[in-house]
DNA sequence: GAAGCTTGTTACTTAGTGTCACAAACAGGC
DNA sequence: GCCTGTTTGTGACACTAAGTAACAAGCTTC
């Protein structure tokens, strides 16, 4: 309850309560039963109500958690409040799709600088941003500080940007190509694949 | 080892080694061992060996795995060989990254339909498909058969959206909005929420 | 003040996971 | 042809996490 590391079940049952809440909060919910969380979750209700005992009295009896307060709740267990600075690399289909969205701007994730290296796309403004030149990553990397760095590149680029930011010192990458990255052991890459979790969500639900 | 449905755990497992293999194989490898594995899912090796070899023998001992056919074989046990079909709706920056990557189309999934309400859109080429009107969607979907529906929409259009996906039969849906989408007890919705995501992977590697 | 929810918490059972260990099988070098 | 090194397949076992049921405490509403 002190520094212990969270076990990757909670962790990641957490991360989910989180993103129902943060939708819940979207559609006008103040308040929320474990019960509902359930629904959304596929989470046992006592479950979900022993993660969160764990940390605190976060609930009502009656009633239910209050929903903003028990998201900043779940970011403090996680240790992930306030702000972090992402980078978006590639101001394509989807660069552009991910920096106009928002979903990371909810979750208290700023990007910090979108960068491209096709000469049509630098200067063209997205969303709030303007997008950058490939090499003033590292002048932005030293001026602000990325802690987590986005892939929206084509394939062939995914490994070579990746390199670049972890020579910059980043520790996550969020890897949206079907690119296969090497890293060193201390950093990490998350790679989106959407098409795995439909076969996996098949599986269980046409079988 | 028959008709017996994988545990959550070991489906969740298997599709990750599925993802691993497909980038594996994007890359040029033709074999890989489970150490290898082992590296890019952050899963034990023996704990892999022992998912695989519960269905059968698919390695050779001092060689590895052979990738093509431990594909071919994770997708039976998946039992999510063969194609699948998907509609997409919204043909927005996202729906245009989604329908143009073959990321879906790597895995067996055919974008049989991409539809969006404006008006401006429809009847534009995205990748090898043209843009339907929303209102197409029920005689595609009782020509074609959907089995999976993607949602790439505003928040806003997702729960109407979703309600005649329903309505047409169809049991899956993806979605990319962070709309919380109530549906029938027998349709799973699978919201992607990569913030969330990383948020999790920020705790165990920043913490 | 009473009825009905919902949380917080305990105890117990069940099932999955990590780990060590080791034999069997394959490739490559000599 | 044989030896060396590598990797799979598999057993045993401890450990941890998750599911389940049950119930008291506390809040809201009538």
């Amino acid at each position: 309850m002190t520094t212990d590391r969270l076990t990757l079940g909670v962790a990641a049952r957490l991360s989910r309560y989180l993103q129902v809440l943060t939708q819940a909060k979207r559609m006008g919910k103040s308040s929320i039963s474990s019960q509902a969380i359930s629904e959304y979750t596929n989470v046992n209700p006592t479950q979900i109500r022993r993660d969160l005992s764990g940390f605190g009295k976060f609930g009502k009896r009656g009633v239910g958690y209050d929903i903003d307060s028990l998201i900043e709740q779940i970011r403090k267990i996680l240790r992930t409040s306030g702000q972090h600075n992402i980078a978006l690399f590639g101001a394509g289909n989807l660069g552009q799709a991910i920096a106009t969205s928002g979903v990371f701007a909810d979750h208290g994730f700023r990007i910090c600088g979108i960068f491209d290296v096709d000469p049509s796309k630098v200067g063209e403004p997205v969303g709030e941003l303007t997008v950058q030149h490939y090499d003033e990553l590292s002048s932005v990397a030293e001026d602000v500080g990325i802690e987590v760095g986005v892939l929206a590149v084509p394939r062939d680029a995914a490994q070579a940007v990746a390199d670049d930011l972890v020579a910059s010192g980043v520790k996550i990458i969020f890897n949206y190509s079907d690119a296969l990255i090497s890293v060193p052991s201390d950093v990490t890459v998350h790679t989106s694949s959407p098409a795995v979790e439909l076969l996996y969500a098949l599986y269980f639900y046409l079988s």
